[in-house]
DNA sequence: ATTATAGGATACCAATTGGTGTTGTGTCAG
DNA sequence: CTGACACAACACCAATTGGTATCCTATAAT
C-alpha cells in the first residue's frame, strides 16, 4: 500500500551536501520535526523539505504526523547499496598502495 | 602550472549512473582510450568526455595522451571518503533501528 | 475566539547538468 | 601528400536542481 511513487537513486540523493547534513543530524537526534532542521542551515523553510523529499524519495527519510508538526527520522539501511558499491573497489586502491611500495623499493635499491 | 582547475566533490562526481559504469569499465580495463570508451555508451564522444572530465576533477581518473588519443585510467583512492563515510552509518541498518522504525509505525496508527 | 506556529502546495527564478552538433588540430596509414 | 582518425574546444539547448517568496490549512497557546 505504501508505495513510494518515484524511487530515487541513493547515489544522487548523497550527493547533496546539505542532505548529507541532514541525514547526520538525523542519524545523531533520532527524530525531528522540519522545524528543528530547519534552524541549522542558512537556508529557508522550503528548500529543507525540498532536500528531506529528495532523502524520502531514496527511502533514507521516513516521516510522521505528530500533532502541527512532520517528525523525520533516518533509515540508514538505502546506503548499504553505497556500501556494496565502494567496497567492490577497495582493491583498487590498496593495489595502488601496493605499486606505490614497490615502486620505492626499488628506489631504495 | 600546477592548477587544479576545480576540486570536485567525490559524491556528485558518482551520482551519475554513467561515471559509475566509467568507474567499472576503467577498473577492469587498465587503460583505455576515450573511442573505446564512447562504444560502449549510447551517448557522443563529447558527452563522454565531459564525464570524464568530472571524474577528473575529483581525481578518480587520470588521463595521458599516447600519439593521437588519450588514455584514461583510474585512481580510486578518492573512493575511501566514500567508504569513510558510509561506513560510520552502518551501525543505524542494524536490527534494532528496523525494530524501532516498526515500533513507531504501530505508534502512528 | 484570536493569534502564533508548523508546514504543505505553488509559482517562479538562476545556475547547473547532460546532452547535441560543429570546427579545428595533431597523428597515423596508404 | 592526402585522407581518415582521435580528440579537444566551443557554442548551443532542454531539463533538472537548489533556492526564493507567497498563500493556505491545521494545530497549539493564551
Amino acid at each position: 500500500m505504501s508505495e513510494n511513487k518515484l524511487s530515487r537513486d541513493v547515489f544522487s540523493a548523497i550527493a547533496d551536501p546539505t542532505r548529507r547534513q541532514l541525514i547526520h543530524l538525523l542519524a545523531e537526534a533520532e527524530e525531528l520535526p522540519l522545524h528543528d532542521l530547519t534552524v541549522q542551515f542558512p537556508m529557508g523553510r522550503t528548500a529543507v523539505s525540498k532536500h528531506l523529499t529528495i532523502l524520502k524519495e531514496a527511502g533514507l527519510v521516513l516521516d510522521r504526523k505528530v500533532g502541527r508538526e512532520t517528525r523525520f527520522r533516518l533509515n540508514a539501511s538505502p546506503l548499504r547499496e553505497i556500501q556494496d558499491w565502494v567496497s567492490f573497489y577497495s582493491k583498487y586502491w590498496s593495489m595502488n598502495m601496493m605499486r606505490l611500495n614497490q615502486l620505492l623499493e626499488e628506489e631504495e635499491e
